[in-house]
Parts: structure tokens; sequence; C-alpha cells
RNA sequence: CGAGGCGUGGCGCAGUUUGGUAGCGCACCUGGUUUGGGACCAGGGGGCCGCAGGUUCGAAUCCUGUCGCCUCGACCA
């Protein structure tokens, strides 16, 4: 945004000035959240919740039309499960929660809250998968679950947080692979069409690859300020956890066969990702598609003969098609003006005495602030028209910024330059060799954080160590 | 978790150095006038100063602990 338009909402940091202030401010302001008295967890508060039930609407809907069935496991993890699968207990142990003690009675045996599922799907799914006829095994779960972080942030980092994690077990590697990469793109697919956060494919190093994954896929996207953040994750687990768990099938050979598996996730961090995608001085900018409101309706001089009535007639019309609020609390129309900028919602709709007289209202849209009035006759098409503008302008607008801020770094000074002074994405080559990551990391702080699917050939040489290059990368400072 | 900064009505702040009746602006409530970008006038309510201990005749102020927020590291979705 402009250093001199004018700030609107006073309450809220300028982006600019402090964006991480910003961000915190937004999150209250627009009651996102309230802080709880319990470190690291949020109170999720309707508007915000709301938005989380319009992500999972729409995630859920493309995980059924891929032949994913919801399931529900328990929430306490025994220790022995978690540990039947080496890498997987070392990666999560540092963050685990544990219940110690039912009542005063210490138990015999530890419980771990789920940090994430895999061990009780595979339980699961050794007790009920006996023959190739039982797969392919399509489960997803909607749940919370539990990591102890040691810092956290609204939505970005939480010690409790809702996501849904999918976990497949197929009768091939290549199957598996198929689904992984699948289910990539339906998340990938997610976020550009309906959060309108365009994202990077691509494939995660061996070093930040999921504990006990063979191979992990992930969307990355760029906030605001230059930083990435890690918007969904697919791993394919190969036969690795099959073979801890035991899970195996009698195949058409009547041999016995391991089976491959994978998971995927997607959490509330999304809502961050929203916010710090989309948002500007003036607040929060909601995508249509997943906005709890869509358009709010504002009467001007509400007092007046007929003109809340005529709102709460369109009201009940516009709700017929689209998610309408109308607000004829004795607030002054500019506060509402602010407020409702301030929340997101896309479209405003105003009508007033003059409107009436004229059979018109005034639509304005929250990306440009333009103002059209249109006839009330087709007012639903023109919402429709908007809401669809505003939806294209906001991925646009996202896309553009993401651009102006990936940038390419040929040599290991230009990269140091890069990280430091414009942030965002680096694209630089690699050789493969993990010791160069950890330079890398140690000298500007960026990881890597994906080997796109969409590879370029900058250059033959590794930006760190000058050896040859495996893959080009991309780099930068993460959430 | 390590280093640094900050917690005072819902929000933003002053008061803390040097202990002595808790203040301001916005928000809130009531009445009236208003209403197309955060309206105006009048009256009113609300804070054991983040929380818990301690020192003191007396603590927002000094000491200890703890919780939360911000920045930078380490860890991660």
């Amino acid at each position: 945004m402009a250093k001199d338009e004018k700030k609107l909402v006073e309450e809220i940091t300028s982006m600019s000035e402090d964006f991480a202030q910003w961000y915190t401010d937004i999150v209250k302001k627009a009651k996102l959240v309230d802080y709880s008295g319990i470190r690291g967890c949020m109170v999720i508060q309707p508007y915000g919740y709301a938005i989380w039930e319009n992500i999972q609407k729409e995630l859920d809907r493309r995980f059924k039309e891929t032949g994913h069935e919801n399931v529900y496991m328990p929430m306490f993890i025994p220790e022995s499960l978690l540990q039947k699968e080496k890498d997987h207990v070392e990666g999560f142990s540092p963050e685990v929660a544990w219940v110690t003690h039912g009542g005063a009675e210490k138990l015999e045996e530890r419980l771990c809250v789920r940090p994430t599922s895999e061990t009780l799907f595979c339980d699961h799914y050794a007790n009920i998968i006996h023959s190739y006829r039982d797969l392919p095994k399509l489960y997803n779960q909607w749940c919370n679950v539990v990591r102890w972080e040691k810092t956290t942030r609204p939505f970005l980092r939480t010690m409790e947080f809702l996501w849904q994690e999918g976990h497949t077990a197929h009768a091939t590697a290549e199957e598996a692979e198929a689904e992984t990469l699948r289910m990539l793109n339906v998340y990938a697919d997610f976020c550009e069409q309906e959060l309108a956060i365009p994202v990077v494919k691509g494939r995660k190093t061996d070093k930040e690859k999921f504990a006990g994954a063979k191979a992990t896929y992930t969307i990355e996207s760029l906030m605001h300020d230059g930083k990435a953040l890690q918007s969904g994750t697919s791993h394919n687990f190969g036969d690795g956890f099959a073979q801890a768990f035991g899970i195996q099938y009698t195949g058409e050979d009547n041999e016995l066969h391991y089976v491959h598996q994978t998971s995927w996730g997607m959490t509330t961090r999304l809502i961050g990702a929203i916010i710090m995608v989309h948002g500007d001085d003036a607040g929060l900018k909601l995508p249509p598609r997943i906005a709890p409101v869509q358009a709010v309706i504002i009467p001007i001089a509400q007092h007046k003969e007929g003109v809340l009535e005529k709102a709460e007639e369109l009201r009940d019309r516009l709700s017929q098609k689209f998610r309408i609020k109308l607000d004829s609390s004795d607030k002054s129309p500019g506060w509402k003006f602010s407020e409702y900028e301030m929340k997101g919602v896309p479209v405003r709709i105003e009508i007033g005495p003059k409107d009436i007289e004229n059979n018109q209202a005034v639509l304005v849209s929250r990306t440009t602030r333009e103002k059209v009035f249109v006839s009330l006759d087709n007012l639903e098409e023109e919402v429709g028209k908007l809401l669809d503008k505003i939806q294209q302008e906001m991925l646009d607008a996202a896309l553009k910024n993401r651009e102006e801020k990936t940038s390419v770094a040929l040599s290991y000074d230009e990269f140091k330059e890069i990280v430091e002074t414009k942030g965002g994405f680096v694209k630089a080559m690699w050789c493969g060799n993990e010791e160069c990551e950890i330079r890398i990391k140690e000298d500007t702080s960026a990881t890597s954080r994906c080997m796109p699917f969409e590879q370029e050939q900058l250059s033959d040489k590794c930006v760190c160590c000058g050896k040859p290059a495996k893959k080009m990368v991309y780099w930068g400072k993460a959430y």
C-alpha cells in the first residue's frame, strides 16, 4: 500500500511500519481469535471459525470427489505405538505432550496427545487390510492435534491446531506416488481457486521432509512481507510404515505384500496465509469464495421511511444466492464502511433514500473501493459478477506480488544480498548436498522451500559450493 | 528455549526514575440532534495497574516468580 494512502483504521498498525504487529492487530481487531489463558492456544472466535468452516466445506468436497472417506481416530496414542517407526518418533518426540495420570492413578503406559495420527491409522490398517480387494483405503480425518511448540503465533503456529489429515494405503508404489501428487494438486487448486493464493509446487529436500516419509511434496506460498509459508504437504511413505506396523495384504498372486502409504494435511494455518497474502492497511481482505460474509448491506439514513424495509427486502432476496449480512445498527454509515473493510467483506451494498427513488443500489468493492450504481432489477447478477471479479483480482494481485518478490541468484554473494535486503523467494541452483543447505541456513537463515516441479537451468553450478548443480531450489525465510 | 523490549478500564497511552487518594483520548451506556467515508451536544458507568508472592505504616511504582505480546536466534504445519 502506498505510504500516502489515508489510514482509515487508526487501531491497525501499518504493514510497512511493523508487519508482525499488523498481523496481530488484524487477528484481534477483526475478531478472528482471542488469546486464551493457555500458552500457545487460541480461542477461535465466530468470524475466524466461519472462515475455517468454509475452508473445510470446500476441501472436504474435493476429498469426497476424489474418493476419500472421513473417519475419526482417538486423540491419545500409547507410547509403544508411537515408537514403532523410528524416524517418525525421533521427528516428533521433542514436541509431544504426555498424559501420565488418570485421576490420581499413574498410568502403566504414558499416552501422548496426538501430534499427527500416522501411527493410529497404521495400527488400524494392520487390522482391516488383508487382501488386495481391501485396497486402496482412502481415509481422511478432521481433528485437532497438539505440538509443544516453543514460540507460537495465532494461526501460524499454535500448540493446538485444527487440520485434516488424509491417510491412504495402496497396493503398489506407483499408486501411492500418484495419490501423493494427486492430493498435492487438490491442495494447489484449492489455494488458487478458493483462497486466491498462488502456490509453488515442489518436493522437499531430504533435510526438510516429514519424519518417516520417503518423499514430501509441498505447496509454498509467499506472504506480503516476503516470507514463505508452507501451506500444505503431501507425503509418500513408501512401505516404511507398513513394515514397521506389519500392514500386509495377500495379492492376486497369493503372496504377501506390504502396502504403500501416503498422508497429507492442511491446517488452520491457511487462515494466517489468507491474512498475510491479501490483507492491507485497512485490514483483512477475504477471497469471496470463502468469506463468511460475501456482501454487507448498509442502509443509509435508515430512520427514513422505507429504507430499512428495502434493505431487509434486499437481504432476503440476495441471501438466496450469497452469504449476506445487513447491518442496521445505529452506528454511522462511515463507521460501518470502515468496520466491514477491516473485516475483509468483499462487497458493500449501500441503499439509501436516493437509491430507492432511482430503483438502484451502490456496490463498493473491497479491492478497489470503486463505487458502481446498479439497478435493483438485476442486483443478483451484478453482485455475482463483482464477487467473481474480486476473486480474480485478488489472485492476480497475489501472483504479481509473488513474481515481484521472486529473484534469481547466480552467485553466493548475490544470494546473501537478496535474502538480506529484498527477501522473498530466491531461485538458485543446488548441488544436492545437505552441507550446502545447512551452510545457507547458517549464513542467511533462509531455508530450502522446495525443489519445484517446474525446473529451470539457471546455471550448472551450486550457488553455495560451486560444484555441479543437480536441482533448482526455491529458497527463502519461512514462517 | 536463549538474548532484548513491553504489559495501567474494551483499544491507544501518561503516571514508575524519587513509594503517599489511578488519569487522558477513543470506545461503552442514557437522552436529543444526525446519517452517502469512523457524526455532534449533554449527562453517566467502568480499572484490586497481567497474575502470584514478598519488602513497607503505605506498592502501578521496589524485589522474586509466573503468564502474555513484540524483535532476533534455535524448532516446526
